[in-house]
DNA sequence: GTCTATATCTGGATAGAC
DNA sequence: GTCTATCCAGATATAGAC
């Protein structure tokens, strides 16, 4: 009408982002996707031939703005501890403000993997080499680098596809869930500021035998 | 035949179990059960109701073998350091001998909510008691209790419901995963040990031989 | 208990008028 | 571009003979 109302494609994609999210890929309904945008289930199959296509559409929209952003994090630094540091924080910020994503990428992990293979992401690469350069150099206490990436993915992505779950186990409230969402950069980060400073040399302490 | 076979409900409830770990509860087709069972489609319906009695049926199953194996190691310890290492090994050797739990998990915290409210898990509330407890007597460093679980949770059962994932991101092969698998208790104990022993008060060694 | 055949239902996709 | 009506495949579930 007059309102500024956000045009049909754009409406679809938003109502079949919440779609998905609430409920998967498998379990997303079309004509609940029609439904949120208050549209006729036909459209979405004008505007987007599939379902399929529909949710490669999405996925291919987000993964293209989230992965360049994290990765931009990734540029050379001096010092491994504080890069990643600097990584988790907006690793964690992304996925705030996208708490779908984990569980998209578990469902293109499953169901969709090709979707994978087209969006670069050798990142997690990066990433390993650079901490092996920085074992190397004695910057970091020596470590197993993809042990050490499957930690970090771990720690920032359980809540976000777990919520549930944990809301249930530790019997928590949305908002106490929320609260511990927020505050879970600075938990990781303590975790890896732990586990990388390498232990002073010249110290009376036995190195872990 | 005169083979000792397992009669036709476990074979069932095993082909069942296989299927709904590879394809997920939605995927998982009663055809393809009855395939891997070799019998008819008929006879799922005939010893279970429905896909979904099926389903949870099995996880009743599990879970009540999993949870109260895993509630057993938390049997109370002087120290609340190796304690913990006890449970990390428990847990993770449940889960490598039990690798779809993690993914009937999530499916169960989506899909089939009441059927986790039937199987009492109140072991990560006890953990968490637990924890609070050592802080307190200065056992352990001060800490965010539910953080720590949510870490601990995170890191465990990171590799098993994100194989694909990882395997992608790291480009490893199937043989280098296992590996990864096999070894992540000792990495994840280690992140244990560091996180909670105490600094040092003033004194030459810290309390762990 | 086990099968074959079939009913039923759901949900993605298409045809065709407007 | 948008709708109504319909098709059709795939999947669960049941009927009924043996």
């Amino acid at each position: 009408m007059s309102e500024i109302e956000p045009d049909t494609k754009s409406r679809i994609l938003a109502a079949a982002e919440a779609e998905f999210l609430a409920n998967g890929y498998d379990r997303a309904r079309m004509q609940a996707i029609a439904d949120r945008a208050q549209i006729n289930k036909a459209m979405l199959h004008y505007h987007f031939r599939s379902k399929d296509e529909l949710f490669a559409q999405i996925f291919r929209n987000k993964a293209g703005v989230f992965f360049p952003k994290v990765e931009a994090s990734l540029r050379e630094q001096p010092d491994f501890i504080p890069f990643t540091c600097v990584f988790i924080d907006t690793y964690m910020a992304h996925l705030m403000a996208n708490p779908f994503l984990p569980s998209y990428l578990l469902q293109v992990s499953v169901n969709h993997l090709e979707l994978l293979e087209q969006v670069a992401i050798d990142f997690p690469r990066k990433f390993v080499r650079a901490f092996e350069a920085a074992c190397q150099s004695g910057q970091v206490r020596p470590h197993d680098a993809r042990q050490f990436v499957v930690s970090i993915i771990g720690m920032c992505v359980m809540p976000f596809i777990g919520r549930n779950l944990i809301k249930g186990f530790l019997a928590l409230e949305d908002s106490q869930f929320d609260e511990l969402i927020s505050s879970r950069a600075e938990e990781i980060k303590r975790y890896v500021v732990l586990l990388l400073t390498p232990e002073p040399k010249e110290s009376k302490e036995p190195s872990r035998a």
